[in-house]
This record gives C-alpha cells, structure tokens and sequence, in this order.
DNA sequence: ATTAATTCTTACTAAAATAATCGGAATTAA
DNA sequence: TTAATTCCGATTATTTTAGTAAGAATTAAT
C-alpha cells in the first residue's frame, strides 16, 4: 500500500510549479534543479500531468510549463490519479474490472470499498492552492528544501 | 496503492476462519479447499496472524487454527497491518522514519499525513464481526464462493 | 537561416518487490 | 508407531518500479 516514486515526485514537482509559478512558463530544468529529480524522469512524470489537463506545455525555447488551471481547482486526487493511476486499493473495486464474477456475493469488497472511498474522500477534498499557501507559511522565503526524500 | 495478495488472501483466509469457527481447530486445508489459496501459502499467512496475537495454533494432528480472540475485538486494521506492515503511503510518515531531515518543512508531507489518516481510521473502525454478520446476510447458507479473485 | 533551448516519445536496463513453490523438521492425537 | 498437522527457511520465477538514454520535433532568439 505505498505510493510509487511516480506519485511522490510527480505531487512534488507540480507543487513546484505552483509555488513558483509566474507569467512565463518554467523549465524542467527548473524545476530538476530545485527538486533534485532527474530531467528524464520529470519528462515522463509530467507528461502524465499533461495528459490529464492539469498542465499545459510551451514547446520550443523559452518554453516550458504552466498550471492549465488555478490552483484552487486542482484536486490532490487528480494529481495522484494523474501519476498513479486509479488508487483503489484492489483492481475488483476499480472502474471496470469484470474478472470477478460472484462480486455481489463477496464480503471482503466491501472491506476494499471503505477503504477506496475513505482515500478517495480525502484526496479529492483537499485541493493544490491549500498546500501553496502551507508552503508559504511553513517556508516564507521558499529556501530550497525540496531534496528530501519524501 | 495496491494492497498485496498478502492482504486479500489473508483477509480472505481470517474471514474463513470466523465464518466457520467452530469448538475445535481449523485445519489449514480446510481454508485452502474453500479458499482456493495454496497450503503452502496460507502457512506464510496465517503465521503473520499468529505473530500479530489474532489467531492461535493447535499442533499435531487434529490440530489448526482459532481465532485468538472474539471477532468484536478483532479490527480490520490489526489484520491489514499484521498482513501488510504498515498502511502508510510513505516511509517518511511510518513509526521511526529518520531518512527526512526537513521533514516539518514538507508540505507534501501533509497530504500523505491526511491519507494515512483517513487509511487507518477507516480500518480500524470496522470489526471482523461486521464481516461475520454481512457474510451471513449475503450468503445465508455460505455457499462457497470465497474462490473468487477479489 | 542557423543555433540553442526546450518539449516529446519510445525503448531499454537494472534493481527490487511480489508471489509463490518446495522440502523437511517438529509436534501430537489416535 | 503412524498419520496429520503446524512450523520454518530457502529458493525461484515473475512482475513492477525506477531510472537511463537517445534522438525527433518545435520554436525563440540571433
């Protein structure tokens, strides 16, 4: 029941981009320096960001990233499911799973089912611009203390 | 965020355990007949139950497993984490982690603090019991059908 | 036009974790 | 004494994760 480095990293750099953005875009490069995550690997991170329209890319020099939206209307939810994938804890619970046949009969679903909805409950109500602004509190002067490990 | 079969079957494998408890002890081949989980496999698991104090064993012939305790005192989460470890979604928030320094600067810190949260509390509030009653309603005549995937 | 900075995409590889399988020792009721 | 059982550790195969790498495509700046 961990997180992947996907959904550790990818949560990490998109609050990068929150805290830091600006009216241009910003570079990976930037955001690797800051974070410590490889290039390469915030590539592929990011692009799942992408694809799920929670940020848009500028290519070309002097391109980069940015927030597709305001920050108070990014879930944490849709960032993990952006990373990670569905978090249901078990595949028969998740979307469209018909691998298991007598599911209606079975007792440890709902056991899986509180604890979807529970993590689900609690990603999706807490959003991207709550975190920005503990960031700010915490961290007035955004000293760089992203390296750390989790 | 996937719980191991570790979890499943040995959920699977407590729950058989309560739904048919009886006076004397439950042979492990018994829950692989109607589980469908190898014997060699349940031994690992249920071993991990017997460490966490939730179930008992009776050697020798005639022997097998009881439930340690009442299925009202026995939560979902002492058998998750008995199974699995512990339900953290991060090292950095689990018992004595010292890999992160700036930890009390860690925003992202927060949104797995609130996961954990919401993982444990929701476990720990649901007894076996609740189980034993929802399996009997389900399946008054406990048809066997514990041999599915979830 | 050329160059340099950048995103984008896919393929590959090494390491770690997971999911078993196996073999045999120890214990005990019949 | 035997058969049924738990107990334990080692081994193996498979899958997943984490990261590296290489190069194509795009575009601002010069």
């Amino acid at each position: 029941m961990k997180l992947s480095t996907k959904g550790r990293y990818g949560m990490k750099a998109i609050l990068d981009l929150a805290v830091h953005q600006t009216d241009g875009a910003i570079a990976i490069s930037a955001i690797s320096e800051r974070t410590g995550i490889t290039v390469n690997y915030l590539e592929q991170l990011i692009s799942k960001l992408k694809k799920a329209n929670l940020v848009i890319s500028i290519r070309g020099a002097q391109g980069g990233y940015k927030l597709a939206k305001d920050t108070t209307e990014i879930s944490v939810g849709e960032i993990l499911r952006a990373l990670e994938g569905d978090l249901a804890p078990v595949d028969c619970i998740s979307g469209q799973d018909s691998s298991c046949e007598s599911a209606n009969l079975c007792v440890t679903k709902l056991v899986w089912q509180r604890i979807n909805d529970s993590i689900n409950n609690a990603v999706d109500s807490l959003m991207l611009s709550e975190l920005v602004e503990e960031s700010k509190k915490l961290n007035p002067n955004q000293i760089n203390i992203d390296k750390n490990k989790c």
